[in-house]
DNA sequence: TTTGCATTTAACCAAATGGTTAAACCAAAT
DNA sequence: ATTTGGTTTAACCATTTGGTTAAATGCAAA
C-alpha cells in the first residue's frame, strides 16, 4: 500500500513479510493476484464504513456524526488506505468500475440518497448533496493523505504546534456538519 | 505526474512528448534528473499559490478567499498536481525536507502565522490555526485528488447529478471560512 | 516412523527497463 | 555549399524484476 502496484517489489514485500520470494509466489501465484487481493480487501473495508448511513432508526445528523467518528478511527488505523485506493484508481480507472459493482452491496444506502430524502422531508436545510458529500469526505480523509506534508510544515515552524489530535479533528468536522445541516 | 516516478516509463514519456527515447535522454540525462525538474517545478508552482497570504493590505478573510479562488483555479488546470506531490513525498519523505527549504522563500508569510497574528489582534475568533489550515486545504484539494472516485460514484447513481462546478466548490469552501472566522 | 505440507535455498530464465552509442538525417543559419 | 545543432534510427548493454524450478529442510500430525 505504501509503494503502490508499480512501486512495490515482490522481493521487498517478501522481506517485509519475513518470508522469501519463492513462498510469496507459492501463496499468491503472481504480483497481479496479490495486488487484487490487497486492493479488493482495501476497497471492501472502505465501503463497509458507509453502512452507518443505512441505519434508519437514527436522525441524519447523528448518522453522519457516527460516520465521522468511525472513518477517522478507521483511517488512523490504516493511514495509507485512502492514498492507496485513490492512487491506484487514478492510474488505472478501468480497475475501479468493475470492482465497485461487486463490492457494493445493494442494501446499503448511499449518503446522497439519504440526504436527498431528508431534504424532501424538511428534516435538514436544502444543501447540494454532492457538494456536501464531497466536503465531508475532504475534511475526513485529506489530513491522512497529506500528513507527510503537514508533518514537515508543522515541524518547520519554530513554535511547537500541538500535533492535532484525532479528537480535535473529529470535532472540527462535526462542527462543519452542524453548521451545514442545522435548521 | 499521472504515473509517478516508479510507474512512468521513459519510453512512454518520449512517446507522449512526440519524441524518441534517445532525445529524451539527450535533454534530461537520466530519469532521476527529469523527475527532479518535474517535481521541483510542481513544488515551486504549488508554493507560489501561498503568496496571497503575505498581502498585508487585505483583511485575513479576504486573503483566504482569494487563495481559495486561486488554488481551485490552479488545481483545475493541473488536476494531478496534489496527488503527484503528496504521493512522491509519502513514498520518499526525505525528498521533501531538503527541497522545501530551497523552494520556500523567506519573505512569504505562512497562513498559520497570519492566523495567529489576527487572533491576537481580535480580528478573528480564536481558532486552532493548524486545524483550520488543515480543513481549508482539505476542502480545496481533496476533490481533485478523489475526482476519479467521485466520477464513478456520481455516474453510478441513476439520477443525473449535476457535476459540481468549480464555482459551487469555491462557494462552499468560502462559506466554511466565513462560518469559522466571522465574529 | 512415516507421511505430507510449509518453507527455504539457490540457481536460473525471460522480459522489461534505464541508459548508451554511432551513424544518418534534416533544416536553418553562415 | 558548408556548417551546425537538433532529431531520428536502430542496435546494443547491464541491471532489475517478475516468475520458475528442483532439491533440501523442518515440522507436525497420523
Amino acid at each position: 500500500m505504501k509503494y503502490g502496484l508499480y512501486g512495490a517489489r515482490m522481493q521487498d514485500i517478501a522481506d517485509t513479510a519475513g518470508i522469501n520470494k519463492a513462498l510469496l509466489h507459492y501463496y499468491f501465484r503472481s504480483k497481479e493476484k496479490l495486488f487484487d487481493q490487497v486492493f479488493d480487501g482495501a476497497l471492501s473495508k472502505y465501503f463497509k464504513q458507509m453502512e452507518v448511513f443505512s441505519d434508519k432508526s437514527l436522525p441524519v445528523v447523528e448518522r453522519i456524526n457516527r460516520y465521522i467518528d468511525q472513518i477517522i478511527d478507521f483511517l488512523s488505523e490504516y493511514p495509507q488506505m485512502s492514498m492507496f485506493i485513490i492512487k491506484e484508481i487514478s492510474t488505472n480507472p478501468e480497475l475501479f468500475k468493475e470492482k465497485v459493482q461487486k463490492i457494493k452491496n445493494p442494501k446499503s444506502t448511499s449518503l446522497i440518497s439519504v440526504l436527498q430524502e431528508s431534504i424532501e422531508q424538511k428534516e435538514i436545510p436544502e444543501v447540494d448533496p454532492v457538494i456536501f458529500l464531497m466536503n465531508l469526505h475532504s475534511l475526513c480523509a485529506y489530513p491522512f493523505i497529506a500528513s507527510p506534508i503537514f508533518k514537515v510544515i508543522i515541524e518547520k515552524s519554530k513554535t511547537t504546534w500541538s500535533d492535532p489530535t484525532h479528537e480535535k479533528h473529529k470535532q472540527s468536522v462535526k462542527e462543519f456538519v452542524a453548521f451545514k445541516l442545522s435548521n
